[in-house]
DNA sequence: GCGACAG
DNA sequence: ATCTTGTCGC
């Protein structure tokens, strides 16, 4: 089948209409959040996609569950148009999280942008609006708007070097930009149902030094390119994914230092 | 026309 | 995202 890139955009338009609204009156405050899910795929040339969702919780700094999901992407790859490669598998990969775990998360971190978008739709974006549930975007390079670094440098680690705004509307701020300490950039905007402010505090809060993304997104692309790297090798086979997952998290110290 | 362009 | 050797630095 042929993709219509240009309905697939204005689809997009609709999106971002509504999720621009969801982030001015946030659903959550930085001290409310107990859990946090984050959200990654990784590749592997034999099944396709691996979707991890990791949750997080913030009090002791620990892994608390998983959920895995396997398959193709959707769609390919094409700028601005993330969301539909990846978003399916990821919401498959939340979903198959137990749903007491599910109902405690209290916000979703995914790897990508949401709001700073051409369409204000991002991939965490979809994704929270299709959850239902605060969402934002931790990506490593821009996609779009324009950075306004700030006068003043700072020591403190994390912290916010810049703004993304947007080209159309000066006004409209549309994500921050954090420096993790060596140099190394994350981009942080609201994906829906959070505001900017709440979403730096939290990405702050959830990030450790020593590593460039959020512990929760840090988590699940650890996991989900073990696994498919697992599955490529014959290590793993598709079909004690869910052991391999348990397995993993009893002894997330070794694998996560 | 030219440059930009998440993962 | 993924393909890959050696190499610079703590």
């Amino acid at each position: 089948m042929v993709l219509d890139i240009s309905v697939l955009k204005t689809f997009q338009v609709r999106i971002g209409e509504r999720a621009l609204k969801t982030v001015k009156a946030s659903r959550i405050s930085e001290s409310s959040v107990r859990y946090v899910c984050g959200l990654d795929v990784s590749y592997s040339g034999k099944v396709g996609g691996v979707a991890a969702a990791a949750v997080f919780e913030v009090g002791s700094g620990k892994l608390v569950d998983v959920g895995l999901a396997v398959g193709e992407p959707a769609i390919e790859y094409v700028p601005g148009l993330l969301a539909f490669r990846e978003a399916p598998l990821l919401y498959t990969a939340f979903m198959k999280l137990p749903e007491e775990v599910r109902n405690i998360v209290d916000v979703v971190l995914v790897d990508g942008h949401g709001i700073a978008h051409p369409r204000y739709s991002g991939i965490a974006t979809h994704i929270g609006l299709a959850l239902d549930m605060p969402a934002l975007g931790v990506a490593k390079r821009k996609l779009y708007g324009k950075i306004v670094l700030e006068e003043r440098p700072c020591s403190e680690f994390p912290c916010v070097v810049g703004w993304i705004e947007d080209r159309r509307n000066p006004s409209l701020l549309l994500g921050a930009v954090l420096s993790s300490g060596t140099g190394s950039k994350l981009y942080v905007s609201p994906g829906a149902y959070v505001d900017l402010k709440t979403a730096i505090g939290l990405v702050m809060r959830v990030t450790s030094r020593g590593h460039r993304l959020p512990l929760p997104i840090y988590y699940a692309d650890r996991l989900s390119r073990s696994v498919a790297r697992a599955l490529d090798s014959g290590t793993l086979s598709i079909e004690s994914v869910a052991d391999y997952v348990q397995n993993t998290i009893a002894k997330q110290s070794r694998l996560f230092s």
